[in-house]
DNA sequence: CTGAAAGCGCTTACAG
DNA sequence: CTGAAAGCGCTTACAG
């Protein structure tokens, strides 16, 4: 701490915008009377055996005295490893599932001393486009490219510059890997739920959409009677339009009074999702039946302010958004190393029980 | 294009990991024949007038060949200036709302060139602590703390080393600059409706945490009373206790209830929030009732999924999320420049008009 | 009109 | 056991 021989004044200082935190490894090496490559080594707690123990200590006290930390900035520029993967997601806004993808994403990235650049792209293209040049002139190592729900995509052109992976989406590019809910293994648990307790004549409501989860719900629905020798019944399976109606709750009301007018009535039904299934109880009400005494009803999605709190309370199939977001850092990351070759990765959704059923 | 006379072997090529994306500056230089103090030039298109037409042509053509984009990492540390802005949350995964908040720092960030850095911390002190680390390391050039809903907190000591706001919350120290809704607002403005309407007698289902929106939501319940010169009624004010009974739908499906056993009943009623209302729905319906005919009700917090698809829909109160976010980054910069000095802003709640008043 | 040089904050061989 | 030097990919005075 010889302020002395401290030739301070020598020394330019910042002489950049003047917006840059403070400290840097050279305060540090002049405090502690080293050279910058000693205050690097003991930071790093590298080649431990190589330096004194009393240098050490001095450095140590140095940094602590002047509350130094190293610029992640300048050490990624040197390693040449970029700290940072890119996630772009159409709507983070909309949904509390989206959020869950990216705390799983999140938490395995730092696991691993990655950390999370996020834009949230609302759907456009260009808004995409721009995120993922940031993502890039950022040096991230690579994106994940995730959507609200489970669909279909057509790959942005630019993500093919770059190790990519696809969270909760499959795109067209054979190559491609993603990580998505298996909704077949989802629907069939759900039927097997219910069929379980006894229920034989179980109706699906399905929605209409062209989507991995109408077509893999209904196979595992299916599934799970064929499993059981129960015949499929078609017109156990009722179709709805969401979009025709302004929404599932509505469309899961009319269809739920189309099975209750119906002289012989399932007893049990699986729902496309908690949504319809909030509708369908409106409907059950209605008819002054109960749940699940008249009619025992499962969700899917587990949308908590929903599930949890209809009367009764919805058991429910989730989505394993968390473990989705997690698995695909680890995917990227592998891909980034070389490894992970293109494929579909499906993660198990679990049930929720609660007293629907 | 001059390959004889290109000593690119001479060269180290990428001495780091190799993780490095690729092109850089002196490969433009080389391919186009200039400085890369040139091509710094013309790719930032500074001192336009200084380049020849003829260099700068050839530059951009090697540019576009090689398909060069600079290393935004290395852009920060010559110019001291950091392109992030860091935005802690307790829980983007829980809600909708956080994302809102998300998307709107987002845009207001990337119009002012700024990139988001998040950070989901699940309300665990450590990995807040770990995530402003994270951030300063990076150099942000400030940190936007966010709650998802609107509470008063205890800023994050870290915090204190460098520029922040809080979002959707008050810390107690005073010179600390805060977004949050106006709730006050908001809840005259609910009121107001539902006295527009005619109604005198209108029930307040208010829940009982000490917090912004409780106490403010009442202030301006009993604001838009007192301007129509109506007697403010204790009993019409009911308290909730959500925590015991599991639920705001539960809490306001109790409250519903022993709101329709008086001899007087009123016939509005605001709620606290879209899920008390969801609960007083379902008593209102359990009566016999309609809404509106028989009772109005207003909620607040537009949670879609709800809101949007009671029977009937719900009117309510929109928190104003996505300007919040918006407006804290512009505070936040304004903050970084010296400018904005500690103190609170109150952004307003609109109201959504549906059809249950 | 253009290039050489210094420097941003670090890390890592290479000497000694 | 420790320091000087080169280098990461850029930008910006300073010469010419």
């Amino acid at each position: 701490m010889n302020p002395g021989t401290d030739p301070d004044s020598d020394r330019v200082r910042r002489p950049n915008g003047g917006r840059s935190s403070n400290v840097t490894m050279r305060d540090v090496a002049e405090l502690a009377d080293v050279s910058i490559a000693t205050v690097s080594l003991v930071v790093n707690n590298k080649k431990r055996e190589r330096i004194g123990e009393e240098t050490r200590a001095r450095v140590l006290e140095a940094v602590a005295e002047l509350g130094y930390r190293p610029n992640a900035l300048a050490q990624s520029l040197v390693s040449g490893q970029s700290p940072f993967i890119g996630m772009v997601a159409d709507a983070i806004a909309s949904l509390p599932f989206a959020g869950q993808i990216l705390r799983g994403a999140q938490e395995e990235a730092w696991r691993n001393g990655y950390v999370l650049l996020v834009a949230d792209t609302d759907h456009a293209p260009d808004i995409t486009a721009e995120a993922i040049k940031m993502m890039i002139d950022h040096q991230a190592v690579g994106v994940l490219f995730s959507t609200w729900y489970h669909r279909e995509v057509q790959a942005p052109p630019l993500l093919a510059s770059l190790p990519a992976v696809f969270v909760n989406c499959i795109p067209q590019t054979p190559e491609a890997v993603s990580v998505v809910p298996d909704e077949v293994q989802g629907g069939r648990l759900a039927t097997d739920m219910l069929l379980d307790r006894g229920h034989t004549r179980v109706a699906f409501i399905n929605s209409t959409e062209e989507a991995p989860s109408t077509v893999g719900r209904l196979a595992g629905y299916r599934k799970a009677l064929a499993a059981r020798g129960i015949a499929f019944d078609p017109d156990l399976v009722l179709p709805i339009f969401p979009e025709r109606v302004d929404g599932f709750q509505e469309a899961g009301y009319e269809a739920g009074n189309e099975l209750l007018a119906r002289t012989e009535r399932p007893t049990a039904v699986f729902c496309y999702n908690d949504r319809v299934a909030m509708g369908l109880y409106e409907a059950v009400k209605e008819h002054g039946l109960t749940i699940p005494g008249d009619m025992a009803v499962i969700g899917f999605d587990d949308q908590e302010v929903i599930a949890a709190h209809l009367r009764p309370t919805l058991t429910t199939i989730a989505l394993p958004h968390y473990e989705i977001g997690a698995r695909s850092v680890r995917a990227l990351l592998n891909r980034v190393e070389g490894a992970e070759r293109g494929h579909v990765q499906r993660v198990d959704c679990p049930a929720v029980v609660r007293t629907s059923i």
